[in-house]
DNA sequence: GAATGTATTGACCGGTCGACCAGTTAGTTT
DNA sequence: AAACTAACTGGTCGACCGGTCAATACATTC
């Protein structure tokens, strides 16, 4: 059974058509792609993708869909694996965030797309992920590993924030005097993440 | 001489046609907002808009211009207002700026837009704001009053960052749980940004 | 008060949009 | 092999897009 130029597949047809349309929508958004577009890319005709999908907003938001499950997925198999909170364990859990993002640019792109949306759906669903790291972050500070009076979901929402809009807003930050790489900008996010900016022992950071 | 129904105005006419297309394209994005929209906000026929602004894409840029470089004054006048650099001088830099973005969320979307858009005429704007600070922080380095092993742009890349990110994604915390108002994240992001999550005295903060 | 210049209008253009539909092709069932 | 179903195509629709242009209304200048 090879694949003959006449060979008939809805699933595969299906999947090249998410594909063009991730692609696409990822780089200009809903309203800058056309149906047209997502066709000529996936190699088939406008008609099949409505006979596929229905309509163009229903494609995006099943577009929306699986990357933001595929997402989470993925972050909640790294949270759950990672056992026995401790200070260590919230700096391993930014680094892999930071690397996440830095891998997966076309996921930073579609969270942008969804803010200026206001589309709420993939709010909810990393809000079982910030539950989950913030239940971390709590035990952590039980055992006097972190200090206990800051609200661990802000601590969780503090580094989100820190890590994803480093990315989002990378035309912007290329373009300041003295910010680097991605690497030295997330060392010294940890230091002043974890240590605080305020000098430890005085003599020692002059 | 009262403004009569008949009376023209060019420059109020372009004011009203610019506040109409900064609110449309604040809203709905570049893409998504079209001249006929905007002509009927501001109470004008579509072929004025283009009579004074020649096409869509020059009155976006235009209208992108005007908010950045009114957002770009307001934070150097403050920036330079504030004298004799300490570690609460960085303190209230964040707050203020917090509180400009909470006051403006129009100009934090358009920002999120330039940011999709990959338009980087915003980000040379700043660069003169990112540099006034970091300068900042390094007089504060040196004279011990924050830690030295942090590079300064990178100290004002960062809480830029967790401030803009708040509010860019406002639709995302608002389902987070734990996640609670802007004050809240803003006097936790202030603890661990100046004083670290690290407990200093173990004993303490049990 | 005629001339001049510009702000403003409405009608119109070619093109593209998302969607629909009738018709065709190819697999599957009976 | 006939019947059925779903995949797939090409053509077409009305609506809307950004942009143009000639005509008009108004304010200023001479």
């Amino acid at each position: 059974m090879n694949i003959s130029p006449g060979t008939r597949d809805p699933d595969v047809t299906r999947e090249r058509i998410l594909e063009a349309a991730h692609a696409l929508f990822v780089e200009k958004g809903f309203a800058a792609v056309s149906m047209r577009e997502i066709a000529l890319d996936s190699g088939v005709t406008k008609s099949l993708i409505h006979h596929h999908f229905g309509n163009k907003e229903a494609l995006w938001e099943l577009v929306k869909e699986r990357a933001f499950s595929a997402y989470a997925e993925g972050q909640e198999a790294e949270l759950r694996a990672a056992e026995d909170p401790d200070a260590d364990l919230l700096k391993n859990a930014v680094t892999r965030y930071f690397a996440f993002l830095q891998a997966n640019p076309g996921v930073v792109r579609l969270f942008a797309w969804t803010h200026l949306d206001e589309d709420q759906s993939c709010g909810r669903l990393d809000a079982e992920l910030v539950r989950l790291g913030a239940e971390r972050v709590r035990q952590a500070q039980q055992r006097g590993l972190l200090r206990a009076d800051v609200n661990p979901a802000n601590v969780v929402t503090m580094f989100v924030n820190a890590c994803t809009q480093w990315f989002e807003a990378r035309a912007h930050h290329s373009q300041w005097p003295g910010v680097g790489t991605d690497e030295e900008y997330l060392e010294d996010f940890l230091k002043m993440f974890m240590e605080g900016l305020l000098p430890r022992d005085p003599q020692d950071r002059t």
